[in-house]
DNA sequence: TTAAAATTATTAACACTGTTCATTATATTT
DNA sequence: AAATATAATGAACAGTGTTAATAATTTTAA
């Protein structure tokens, strides 16, 4: 059965050639300019041979976003060597919101975007790969948070929630310039840090 | 020269009818069905008459924006009634949630939508009516608060900020489908009411 | 009143988009 | 060598926002 392993790699192969270049579009020209057409240029295939390997347009930008998690998850690698879970949620919250004001092209797939959720609906994978990792990381910080007695026992989902609110809040209003509808455009990172800080500050105390 | 004004009423008739149009479509289809060639095919007119009335389709959802906040100030009448400034807050993170799940596409061109600030950057129009009304209503409410000493002084920019942001943060997930990623489906909308609480809540305490 | 100018509306077209179908070319199996 | 399965493609569908050239109408000026 050598052969049909063979084409199984030739087929992850060409599946990678078009995720390749997809990426490369997507850094270059920002994913509202990522067409079928366009990926199938740069690869030298016709726009229809795309949908022999992917089932749509949604799927593609749905690896897109599992590989701004990726990078996302990467930029977190620093955390472990930080035994305070509580100065482990700040760091969290800062590389969050510098994520996403230096990325925020994949910031809009991995957060905002319908297309990729749409996928994991549709396939019904049933999970959200990278993004439950990321998701487990802040669940994680926060339950040993309480178990530390760092800040008050609660449901763990829930202050999640409200952590993650925040921090999504700030970068999603940011990169669709809301923000300086608030504070001047100078000072809205600034504020940013300030914000996620004073929240995690005020849960330490609660 | 009763005639330019005759004009001028004649021109901003058939603005209103596109935007009534634009707004008809919005309301039945969702906006990403709202299209130059449907409005016109509805009023009876040629697709490139709408741009002798509007720059672009981004003017057009420009104005269907602002209608989204003039139903969302509508929905924040109630709130003069009540003396407290801190239960004004309760109710207008009540009010803000509700408006975000009941009227999502509305939700999408206010807060998340680029085309909106594109026409307020591109006209320099420096502000941004009716968003900037809705913004003073929480300035104000946290300004008060903090006037009568219910919660700690601070800078009023960057706490209505923060408050803003968990607000603007559960409801977008939400709408995004990324909330039921941390929470039971059936248990998100509860759990943001519990958050936006929450958060306010501590923000009286800290 | 008539000719010139300005306004308003339209048709046709450009340059795109995602996606599907029928057809051809290639490779694999019988 | 013939039949079958796989891979790739060209053409087309049905749409998108937008613009340039043209025709129709209305207003202004001589």
């Amino acid at each position: 059965m050598g052969i049909l392993e063979r084409k199984e790699k030739q087929r992850e192969e060409i599946r990678k050639m078009i995720l390749e270049a997809s990426m490369q579009l997507f850094v270059k020209e920002g994913f509202e300019n990522v067409s079928i057409r366009k990926i199938a240029d740069l690869i030298e295939y016709s726009p229809t041979t795309l949908y022999i390997y992917f089932k749509d347009k949604n799927e593609i930008l749905f690896h897109l976003c599992e590989m701004g998690f990726e990078q996302m998850i990467a930029s977190n690698l620093a955390l472990v060597q930080i035994e305070s879970p509580i100065d482990r949620l700040y760091l969290l919250g800062e590389n969050y919101i510098n994520f996403g004001l230096e990325n925020p092209e994949y910031y809009d797939l991995m957060f905002i975007q319908n297309a990729p959720m749409k996928t994991i609906r549709e396939q019904n994978l049933g999970h959200w790969p990278n993004g439950d990792i990321a998701l487990e990381t802040l669940k994680l910080i926060i339950q040993e948070c309480m178990d530390k007695k760092l800040i008050p026992t609660g449901d763990v989902a829930t202050i999640s929630m409200a952590v993650w609110a925040v921090a999504h809040g700030l970068v999603s209003l940011a990169i669709r310039q809301r923000l300086e509808r608030l504070v001047e455009p100078d000072k809205v990172v600034q504020s940013m840090h300030e914000s996620i800080r004073w929240m995690i500050n005020t849960l330490k105390k609660a």
